[in-house]
DNA sequence: AATAAGTATGAGAATGGTTTGCAATTGTAA
DNA sequence: TTACAATTGCAAACCATTCTCATACTTATT
């Protein structure tokens, strides 16, 4: 009980720093992304969420996600086929490779490919908001 | 009307090659999509093949969307927000610019960027089986 | 600790893009 | 032309996500 005392205070610790009010339900759902290394998607939020705190519904986890995305707490993966993925935000960027048979997520960064796609976007007179790159793979054999 | 004869058969030509049954609202769909430079989404088609050829429903558009893509003679492409968009399967593969604030796309092609990508996937024991990559970007000024 | 004021929540209905079931129609090969 | 399978329109079904609303909770203030 002492840990999971740990656990509730950093995680409200968080959300003062995000700015947005503590509850129970946020307490939960952001203790179980800051936990996942995978890429859940909201239901399976739910389902885990629910382990530590019953009074969870899917409707809060959806709105809590809009929320900590606000907040730049939490990062939505938009992949192909299916839902949005949610990952706890990293501290830098980076992009994804999606196994295309167990749907694994590997996660890489390159700096390089990014200053390319900065000079595309300047040589058509735009500046880059943000990008989305993904590599759908398969593993070699 | 002899232009609209050729581009029947024309389309004709394309359906058979692409393996599939002709129909009027496939020859409308397809002569609408190679028609188009912007990427259109299903509604937009729909209305944009109904001008051509009154007897055709959604659905349709959407079983017909579905048939050429897995034909490999169109294109789906899932921008952030909205629906959907579509685009006739061009020669040579591109990645998109998606304007934020007009929702205009612009096509463009890096054969480097798809070598580096290529290298980072193999590091991780992968082979790219497709990717995804759009820039988001707003006009410089 | 009690209160007020505003916010978050659960349940379920509503949404929007997309798919599907079905009976009627059409395309194609013989 | 026939015969059969594929395609169509319509409306209902789907699915992930959002919204509505009455109730419960947080937080700032006493």
């Amino acid at each position: 009980m002492e840990l999971t005392k740990n656990i509730t205070s950093k995680m409200t610790t968080n959300l003062r720093a995000a700015g947005v009010r503590v509850t129970r339900q946020r307490v939960a759902l952001l203790a179980v992304l800051q936990d996942s290394t995978d890429h859940p998607d909201a239901e399976e939020l739910y389902r885990r969420a629910k382990m530590v705190e019953p009074a969870m519904s899917l409707a809060t986890v959806y709105r809590t996600l809009a929320v900590l995305e606000g907040a730049g707490v939490v990062h939505r993966n938009s992949f192909e086929g299916g839902g949005a993925r949610f990952e706890a935000a990293p501290k830098d960027h980076h992009d994804h490779i999606v196994d295309l048979d167990s749907g694994e997520v590997i996660e890489f960064h390159s700096e390089r490919i990014e200053e390319l796609q900065s000079e595309i976007a300047a040589a058509c007179g735009y500046d880059v908001v943000h990008h989305r790159m993904e590599l759908y793979c398969r593993k070699k054999r």
